[in-house]
DNA sequence: GTTTAATTAAACGCTACCGTCCAATAAGTG
DNA sequence: CACTTATTGGACGGTAGCGTTTAATTAAAC
C-alpha cells in the first residue's frame, strides 16, 4: 500500500518554476499581458516553452499565477505595526514613514502602474491585489486608530474616515507623481518635514 | 501672388481625422499601445490604413497625437472655481465634489488606468498629461487655500502643503478602489456624508 | 535495470500585424 | 475644363507569437 505518492516518477524541478514565474513577472511587466511573450519569459528562465504550458495550460492561467504570487510576496513586505508603547505622534510618524517607503518602492510602482492596466481584462486580480495590498494595509490603520480613540489619545471619531484622512494626508499628490513622472525624482519630493506637518495636522483636527 | 495657401488641391477631411483619433483612443485604451492595431484602428475610423500613415507616419506619432488630444479635451472639462462669493465651507464642498465627480468619471479612470503603464515606454507623455490635468488642479487649490489664508478665514501656513492634506483628505482610499475594482461599485462609495467630513476635519485643522 | 513522468529541442500550421507600394478614384481649386 | 492632392482597396514581404506535436533525453522511484 502506498500513501498517495506516485511511486516511480521524476518529480517536477521546483526551481524551474521560481524561475518561470520570476521570468513571467518580469516579462509581463515590461510589455503588458497582450504583448508578452511566452517563448521570451521561456528563454529567460532557461526552460523549454512546453515545460510552460505543461503547468499553466495557457497565458492567461500564468499570468493569473505570476500574480497571485507576486501578492504573496507584497503581503510578506507589507510594513507592520511595532508592539513598543511609544508616543502617539511617533507611532504615526514611524508608520507613515514606513508607508511611504513601501508605497514609493519602485517594485510596488511597476506593479502598481501594470496592474491599473490589466484589471479591465482581468478583473478578479484587481480584487486579489487589493485584499493583498491596500486593502490590508487600510485595515491595520484602521485598527490603530479605533485603538488610540478607545484610550483616548484621539478624539472619538468614525475610525474607518480617520484612516482614509491620515491616509490620504501624508501621500498628498504624491502617488500620481509616482505613477505618471520619474518615481526617483518624485519619490525626493517626500521629505520627513512634509510627511511630519500631515501627521501634525491630523492630530489637530482629531484632538481631544 | 498667393497667401501661401496651396493653389489646387483637395482638402484634408477634418472629419476623417477625428474619427481616426476617436478610433486610437478607443483602441490604445482597449489594448495598449504594443498591441493595439492600426489596421482596426482604420477599420473602426472608416478609413484606409494609407490615410493614417499619411498624416501620423507610424504608431507612435499616432498614440502621441491621440494622447494629446485627449489631454486638451480633458483639460476642457476640468472643474472651475465658482466665482461667487460664498462661505469657504461651502466653496470647499462644491470644489470637492465637483473633483471627485470628475476623477471618478469612467473616461478619466480609464485614462488613468492605461496611461500608468504606458508611461514607462512614454515619459514625455506622463508629464504631458501631468501637466494637463493633476497639476492644474493642484495649482487651482492651492491658490484657492493661498487666498483664503490671506484673507484670514484658514490658519496662515503652507499653501502647498494645505492643498495636498485636502486633496488627500477628501480622496482618501478612493481612488485606489476606483484604480483596481469595478469603478461603478467604487464611486458609490464616496457619500457626501464622507465628503464634508474630510472639509470638516481639514477647517479644523486650519482654524484660525 | 526497469518504470514513470518531467523536460527538451525543433518544427509545424495558423493568425495577425507593420509599414510600404501601386494603380485607381474622389474632391476640391483655378 | 485641367490640376493637384486626399483617399482608397488590395497586395506584398517580413516578423512574430501562440499553442501543439513529435521523438528523444533525463532524473528520480522501485
Amino acid at each position: 500500500m502506498n500513501t498517495g505518492k506516485r511511486l516511480a516518477h521524476r518529480p517536477v524541478d521546483q526551481a524551474k518554476q521560481d524561475a518561470i514565474l520570476a521570468s513571467a513577472r518580469d516579462e509581463f511587466f515590461e510589455y503588458g499581458f497582450e504583448s508578452a511573450s511566452i517563448e521570451r519569459i521561456a528563454a529567460a528562465a532557461n526552460v523549454s516553452k512546453v515545460t510552460i504550458y505543461n503547468h499553466f495550460q495557457n497565458k492567461e492561467n500564468l499570468f493569473s499565477a505570476m500574480v497571485g504570487s507576486e501578492c504573496r510576496i507584497m503581503r510578506g513586505n507589507l510594513p507592520e505595526m511595532s508592539d513598543e508603547e511609544m508616543p502617539l505622534r511617533t507611532e504615526l510618524v514611524n508608520f507613515a514613514q514606513a508607508m511611504m517607503e513601501f508605497l514609493s518602492s519602485p517594485d510596488i510602482i511597476r506593479f502598481d502602474r501594470r496592474m491599473a492596466a490589466e484589471v479591465e481584462r482581468h478583473p478578479e486580480l484587481g480584487e486579489l491585489f487589493l485584499n493583498a495590498g491596500p486593502r490590508l494595509m487600510q485595515k491595520m490603520l484602521i485598527e490603530m486608530l479605533a485603538c488610540e480613540m478607545e484610550k483616548g489619545k484621539l478624539a472619538k471619531a468614525n475610525p474607518q474616515e480617520a484612516a482614509a484622512h491620515l491616509f490620504g494626508s501624508v501621500k498628498g499628490f504624491a502617488d500620481v507623481e509616482w505613477r505618471f513622472s520619474d518615481p526617483k525624482k518624485a519619490a525626493a519630493s517626500v521629505t520627513t518635514a512634509s510627511l511630519e506637518a500631515a501627521i501634525d495636522r491630523f492630530l489637530l483636527a482629531y484632538s481631544t
